[in-house]
DNA sequence: CGTTATAATAAGTATAACTTATCGATATGA
DNA sequence: TCATATCGATAAGTTATACTTATTATAACG
């Protein structure tokens, strides 16, 4: 067997199409078609069923390209560690953020990792908490800002701040002079939301679980910056996070009190990572850079 | 990378000693040096320090090895799964036992499964718990007889029996003629214990660990069945597992009540292992064995 | 100071993987 | 229905890579 073998199944059963596997890998079809087949003839059993038309992969196929995806997540640690040993600043940092934060933190913390890390490739990606973790998991991304507070079995987290959410109302808004509101009137107040998958709205609605007002809209802004609109625009009240007020933008923001709900703002990866104590260090500059906002 | 010249690394790595790794990986001593060199080269750090006389493992090197032992692992298993697809109960299945448990469980087992799994090859091991752990963790042996409840992460278990502890004494003994003793009375009773490393001796201290009198012997028995003729000829007391009772040896067992001691005998493997579905039917196997016997 | 043990190097050979060109089978569409 | 396109498999030749044995270089040892 071969890591070029698994590489190539990997590939096909990403694409399910013997050519673009091909493609993907840099080599001619025949050539892969060939390893797979010897693959295929070494284990001597079938992975992949094929036709003219379409590839399928067998149910020992998939626990095999299961495990297969372990093993060269394995190797490309081996060459991580390598790379950081040799240069532990530099080389590509794919770094993902869901998208209520991306916006608001990244802008933030960009600069200053750039600046102390200038030979750093730093790749950005804006994805909902689902994603990411699954990118995470499956190695496609190196880390990723969250708001979980516990990340799962192969995963580590390194909390960064505390994100306070705040009510957000139209300037013209019954409540628009007050100082701060409670928990107790929240939970009557119908709330403007993001749509589903967004792990601000779980939050929100977590925080507001015993309310069934706050679904009471039959729209939800598909972005945060939508939804700032919607509440500028006299449309309605939500929960904003802290980090991502602006000034001046026609909007009320009025503390919660006592005890804001929040949320975790945590930067995340893999166990196993080679970049591990290089992404220590990077957690511990985005936690300063919060800290020197703040 | 290869998943060859990984190999060759481990085997240095095990062997401290190219012509040795060379010898067990069936190929000439410069070839394996060469793909070793390649390595290094193509992963542009140093992996070990060679001189004439010795070979030593840097740093990074103790890393990358470790995680080469993960890769190779999960190659293996994906031979194991294709092997196990084809014939799911045949080829080798390295089995160890603990060595209070392996000559008197293994007996009552193995005719059994040889019988139900005629083209099963069981290559038994008989080590101490942390020595199976170890090698169970680094692929070395496919299941282990464990008294461990709980299994660390990678590993899973699944209970085949609650083995008691019996009180053991001399026929002449003082309650030779009783029909059990309570816990009050044990925990004032020096007790011959075997030597350190066996998991039977701490769970008899864990036990007794109120009682400074179980250490009272300097002297300690270096297995079970030494033990056993050291009660026999009268030297003292002990607490034996039920299933090492013989009928007739000139030990008097008496029972513990309310509320015996026990272990738990558990089936332990890899979560990721290939043989999975088949342990599990084995380790079910065993539980009827034992039932059957009982 | 030769002997031994070690890993590295050299030269030649064998193996394996790659390339392009082609085939065979199936679906698609005028 | 027949030409055409698509897709994976096969064939033939080439290239790259890993292997072999023989040899060298270096250090430790008696």
């Amino acid at each position: 067997m071969n890591l070029r073998d698994l590489k190539y199944l990997v590939a096909v059963a990403d694409h399910l199409h013997f050519g673009k596997a091909a493609k993907a890998c840099h080599v001619s079809q025949p050539a892969l078609s060939m390893q797979i087949q010897k693959l295929e003839q070494y284990l001597d059993v079938q992975i992949l069923e094929r036709s003219n038309k379409s590839v399928f992969v067998t149910d020992l196929g998939q626990k095999i390209i299961a495990r297969a995806r372990d093993v060269l997540q394995g190797a490309a640690e081996i060459e991580d560690m390598a790379a950081m040993n040799k240069a532990p600043y530099m080389g590509n940092l794919r770094l993902g953020a869901f998208p209520t934060i991306a916006p608001y933190f990244l802008p933030l913390i960009v600069p200053t990792i750039s600046q102390k890390f200038p030979n750093l490739r730093l790749l950005l990606l804006e994805a909902k908490t689902e994603d990411l973790v699954d990118k995470l998991t499956r190695g496609k991304i190196d880390a990723a800002l969250l708001a979980t507070t516990e990340a799962p079995g192969v995963l580590q987290s390194y909390p960064i701040f505390r994100d306070e959410f705040i009510f957000a109302v139209p300037k013209d808004h019954e409540k628009a002079s007050r100082k701060s509101v409670d928990k107790e009137y929240l939970l009557q107040q119908p709330l403007l939301l993001l749509e589903e998958g967004h792990c601000l709205r779980d939050q929100a609605l977590d925080y507001c679980r015993l309310s069934p007002m706050s679904t009471e809209y039959d729209f939800q802004a598909t972005s945060l910056e939508t939804l700032r609109q919607m509440i500028a625009a006299g449309v309605g009240a939500t929960l904003l996070p802290k980090i991502a007020m602006r000034p001046d933008d026609g909007i009320k923001y009025i503390k919660i009190k006592p005890a804001a709900p929040y949320r975790t703002i945590s930067l995340v990866w893999r166990k196993s990572s080679a970049k591990q104590a290089f992404l220590t260090e990077l957690a511990e500059l985005m936690k300063l850079c919060y800290m020197r906002h703040d």
